[in-house]
DNA sequence: ATGGTCGGTAACCGA
């Protein structure tokens, strides 16, 4: 089995790349983030032509969630009883043997802004909803674009990101305290290479010079991870005309 | 050289 998460940056734009993409990857889910399509607009018959299904959670212009899945997703959960936003970032899902939640975690902008402040307090929520969603199914992942980089072996300059947005401190402690929850990082129970990165900027040829950060993740409770036998970002999409700033990352599993 | 580029949407905001 393999899972997949992706920040497309639209996928208006990106579908023909997504479509490519699934067709030779072949996940059995992809977790989207950024599709920036309200629902009435998403693309459902495209993806069910390529033998996925699909359950989104869109707003105009900003964010916007989407799961798709070789089975019918079920117990689609967009609000958390605990979390009062009306920003559209969430999406957990029963996929098959799994639990599935896709995260797009506010970036909060500026270390001290508003928008960081409520990066933390949406964190601090999710973790709690994260909490009982695991009480409750065995097989979770939890996965998507978490706009933290966990450690500074995440970020291609560690000394000029030094407490900078995506980097900081209490974000970090954010990210740790999921593994507190139990939550592995499957990319790094694995061998990988220096300068492993999900996001390159659009601006200064941040690909070119691979000067990014790895922000987005997949993260698995303790009996899933133990199946964990690969994980990989897949570099291949960004290399694209018209590319999304970010990489897909994938995990693939035995026994399922 | 403290900027740069995207996407959405229609002059800028968010990333």
């Amino acid at each position: 089995m393999k899972i997949a998460t992706w920040n497309v940056n639209s996928l208006r734009v990106r579908l023909p790349q997504v479509l490519d993409w699934l067709a030779s990857v072949q996940p059995d889910v992809l977790a989207m983030q950024e599709t920036k399509l309200t629902d009435d607009a998403f693309p459902v018959d495209d993806i069910r032509a390529a033998g996925y299904f699909s359950v989104y959670s869109g707003q105009k212009t900003y964010n916007g969630v989407a799961v798709f899945s070789k089975t019918p997703a079920e117990h689609v959960q967009t609000d958390p009883p605990n979390l009062d936003d009306p920003q559209r970032r969430i999406l957990a899902v029963t996929a098959g043997p799994l639990r599935v939640i896709n995260l797009y975690v506010p970036n909060g902008s500026e270390v001290g802004s508003d928008k960081y402040a409520y990066k933390l307090g949406w964190l601090s929520k999710i973790r709690d909803f994260i909490a009982c969603e695991m009480e409750a199914h065995r097989h979770t992942v939890v996965l998507g674009d978490f706009n933290i980089a966990p450690d500074d072996r995440d970020v291609h300059d560690p000394v000029a990101w030094r407490e900078k947005i995506l980097c900081s401190t209490p974000e970090r402690e954010a990210f740790r305290a999921l593994a507190g929850l139990g939550l592995s990082d499957l990319f790094r129970r694995f061998e990988q290479p220096e300068g492993s990165f999900s996001w390159w900027d659009y601006r200064a040829a941040g690909f070119r010079r691979n000067q990014g950060l790895r922000i987005d993740h997949i993260l698995a409770s303790p009996q899933l991870a133990e199946h964990c036998t690969a994980c990989t970002i897949d570099k291949a999409p960004r290399k694209l005309e018209r590319p999304s700033d970010h990489a897909p990352v994938v995990a693939e599993f035995d026994g399922f």
